[in-house]
DNA sequence: AGTGTAGTTTATAATGGTTCTAAACAACTG
DNA sequence: CAGTTGTTTAGAACCATTATAAACTACACT
């Protein structure tokens, strides 16, 4: 029900599993970051019925293509997706891999005063990594 | 000569292959960016003996242990590394997955107000994204 | 120089996250 | 419904990276 439109609306066909995926992603009081192996765990907890990997693979791209999933760009072997698609940076925690939201409150504007010809700029995004 | 000494205060042997590796990374005018597979390929153009990728990878991490090379986080299959150990930032050109610096100049300083208990900052690294 | 030891290189295999394949299936349209 | 297109799926393929373990080499100490 609450999903169905914002999947058709983006062309999308609203079917079970990304249903329940949407479920598991969005309806949740906080955003949240997550590797595809995360998300698979996060998945069968809260899910009776299975969903493959190839689907869940496939519905994260659908969706961070649509605009509702952004990846993180940091140093490991996997992919760290964010629930999170507003402009924001991130603190990651070497230790644990984790990553923190830092609001633009708490780093301030960045300006990037050069420019490179017939380029735009599509984010900028400041990682922190923390260790002990 | 050149790199003997520095690999040996390093506590690394100067092996032929590490030289020849120095060589290609080190004895240039500009720092650039590279990932495993142009490093492979740059080793092969410059020297006529082969080196196995196991030792470029072995001693492109090895490297960067010692703090002569670093990481870059991007958002790639493949491991970005860059010469250029100073604190900077880097534009990311997405057409091509090509790094160019960003002097810390050309951002400004970035100043972290938040804080994490227990934690310390390593590194604040700025990714800017281009698209055409 | 010769010997012993620890460090290094190498070919090759293994790993593991991700993408591809193509057949079964399900959502939509008329 | 029937036809079409989009989606799911298990499994294979891909490919960057890491592990393995045997051959080799730099180095320290006679
Ligand atoms: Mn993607
Ligand atoms: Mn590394
Ligand atoms: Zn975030
Ligand atoms: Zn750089």
């Amino acid at each position: 029900m609450k999903y169905i439109d914002k999947l058709r609306n983006s062309g999308l066909r609203p079917t079970k599993q990304r249903l329940q995926i949407c479920e598991v992603l969005f309806n949740t009081e906080k955003t949240f970051h997550f590797t595809i192996n995360e998300l698979e765990r996060k998945i069968k907890d809260k899910i009776d019925s299975k969903i493959s990997l190839a689907t869940i693979y496939n519905t994260v791209h659908a969706f961070e293509k649509k605009g509702y999933l952004k990846q993180i760009p940091v140093n490991s072997n996997q992919t760290y997706f964010d629930t999170n698609t507003t402009d924001h940076h991130h603190f990651y925690n070497l230790k644990d891999g984790k990553l923190i939201d830092l609001e633009n409150s708490d780093v301030g504007p960045i300006n990037i005063k050069r420019k490179i010809d017939g380029k735009k700029i599509k984010s900028i995004e400041v990682l922190v990594k923390l260790e002990d």
